[in-house]
DNA sequence: TTTATAGCCGAAAACGTTTTCGAAACGACC
DNA sequence: GGTCGTTTCGAAAACGTTTTCGGCTATAAA
């Protein structure tokens, strides 16, 4: 059983191809009879244009890329939704990939994505993209693109970020706000640039409340884990039995601190005030409550999705469009983990 | 700057577009030498072939549609992990579109699908789906369907589930073999297939052990939320201030249940055991740790995906195929929440 | 009666690829 | 020289739509 095509329309109706697709796009220069004619027999049929064939003719298909990390992860997933639901209101659909944090995998991505010649591509890189000739692809090929995230500076392209340090910044001087002075900090990864811009925002709220940074505060993730924020719980316990607050990269660190802490009879936040990054869904249902900084993740999808629209259609139009970076603010959420007791 | 295309490279090697799509593709009829100065010239002028053109020509997209209700939300991003990945693995992308638990926007994305002519569709319906008519029509347009985890027994096709019944037997056995015997349910909305299937588990299981069913002991959800099981966790200490475990309808209701007994000194698992359903993440990180069922999320996407396969190429080869039922095993995950002390 | 003007329609090109089918060229063999 | 087979190539149709442009008819105006 096959589709119904304009032709066949056309066909049953005695008339041409041409009036049938006039008929049914509402172009001026058809007789109100033929229109109706046409558009009952459609209905009739069940007709719908295929989208293979007004593709190929439009040289477009209202279909963008995205690529992210991982799906399975509670910040990109509230992105993609955002991105979803932005692309739906505006008649877009999206083909989603992971990069499952692998540069070979995420040039993979992008040449599919270039092969299949979606109208756009939306990009979170994954974290050991050292390598860019594949966004460098894109933007050869013309494809309109906007970075999110995780970005790398050296590609010319709109960025909708967070500002990592700024928040970072705001989180520790909650905690000395809140009385802490000796604050430890469980950082991530060495080379990610938002690891290191949270640990220079942490470093700035020391300094600018006169508290001297003292490295031995300072813990290294490497795979960001919750067993990771156990194991730095005991060292800094062992390592620093006064610590009065931590601030840790990510809420699951942040979880994994409270789990040993809890487990060890250490009080938070009596004993210790802490606050974590993200602002995800567990920190509310955790006890003690976590203190949190929340990310904007929808409202980064929508705004990530509407720059490309933009740029998609100032392209389109032959019209010029500006490449900007959308900083998006972050907010301090306070709950039980940073209510500091004092000694 | 436009895109190479046969043609271009046709006219410069002063050959026909034939030969070169010939070469391209590895006929045999077409002389070492002209095929391998296409080759290099394709490699040079960077040259893909217009997927537009050959969606049109092959009637086929190498595409899938996916439609989950939510994708904020731990088990679908897995079972679509699962999806993507499987299909990563045979070539295919996937268009991720959600319903938010409603049957309007779900009927909209199924046409939106069926418009945009994907290759196959796949589909967990939401919630208060019991208008079929959309799911009707893709099997009208004889278009590849196989549904999972939320499905509908009145459509004919192929569907990829968890057997929820005999899942939420073993869960409430598992309690009673740790000594309960007065077991409160807080069970799921009303409709959904997938809550009454886990209500029936849950009596079966009583039964077979000779405990009789107290419909007292069974707290029905409406939004099956954080809050709902502080609420029930209060309303069961109340109603039944002797009772000895409790199993949720999902591990979200009972690290509610969790975290009101821990804030009113409650002991789980030393007064009363507790399990929950899904096994997500913060069943492992909250304390006391949850036991719970667990659901294989992304071996559920990956065969859902690779059935479709299976039915997309079993149509093209014009051959039949049979529709089937597979039901995935889950297993009883024990932590600390089901240790229960009696009394 | 001619001319201008709407109103309605359709031929045809274009989008870029794939595949069928036949043809040309060439050598080998009888 | 004719026949056959092999190798290499290309014309053309097909996939289904959109849009331009010109043409036809009938009516109104001159």
């Amino acid at each position: 059983m096959k589709d119904t095509t304009l032709k066949e329309l056309a066909e049953t109706l005695g008339i041409s191809v041409t009036t049938v697709s006039k008929a049914l796009k509402g172009y001026a220069d058809v007789s109100p009879k033929t229109r109706e004619a046409v558009l009952k027999l459609a209905e009739e049929l069940h007709f719908t244009p295929n989208a293979f064939a007004v593709n190929l003719r439009k040289q477009e298909s209202k279909t963008i890329g995205v690529i992210i990390p991982e799906i399975v992860h509670h910040f990109f997933s509230k992105v993609l939704n955002g991105i979803l639901d932005e692309a739906a209101k505006h008649g877009y659909l999206a083909i989603v990939l992971q990069s499952g944090e692998s540069v070979e995998l995420e040039r993979k991505q992008v040449d599919l994505l270039i092969n299949k010649r979606v109208d756009g591509i939306l990009i979170s890189l994954s974290n050991d993209s050292n390598d860019e000739a594949h966004l460098k692809e894109i933007i050869r090929r013309n494809i309109p693109l906007v970075q999110f995230d995780k970005i790398s500076k050296l590609i010319p392209s709109t960025k909708v970020v967070i500002n990592d340090r700024q928040a970072a910044f705001e989180a520790t001087e909650h905690l000395i706000l809140k009385g802490c002075r000796k604050i430890a900090h469980i950082r991530g990864p060495v080379n990610p640039q938002g690891a290191i811009d949270r640990w220079m925002g942490y470093k700035l709220a020391l300094e600018k409340h006169g508290i001297t940074y003292n490295p031995k505060l300072v813990y290294t993730c490497t795979h960001v884990t919750f067993e990771e924020g156990r194991e730095f719980a005991k060292q800094i316990l062992t390592d620093h039995p006064d610590v009065e607050g931590i601030f840790a990269i990510t809420d699951l660190v942040a979880v994994g601190v409270i789990s040993y802490f809890n487990e060890n009879g250490f009080k938070v936040p009596d004993n210790v005030a802490l606050i974590g990054f993200s602002n995800w869904f567990m920190s509310q249902v955790i006890t003690p409550q976590l203190s949190s900084i929340d990310q904007p993740g929808e409202e980064m999808g929508a705004l990530a999705f509407n720059c490309l629209l933009e740029e998609i259609e100032a392209r389109k139009a032959n019209k010029p469009y500006d490449l900007k970076t959308i900083s998006l603010t972050t907010s301090v959420v306070e709950r039980q983990s940073s209510q500091f007791k004092g000694k």
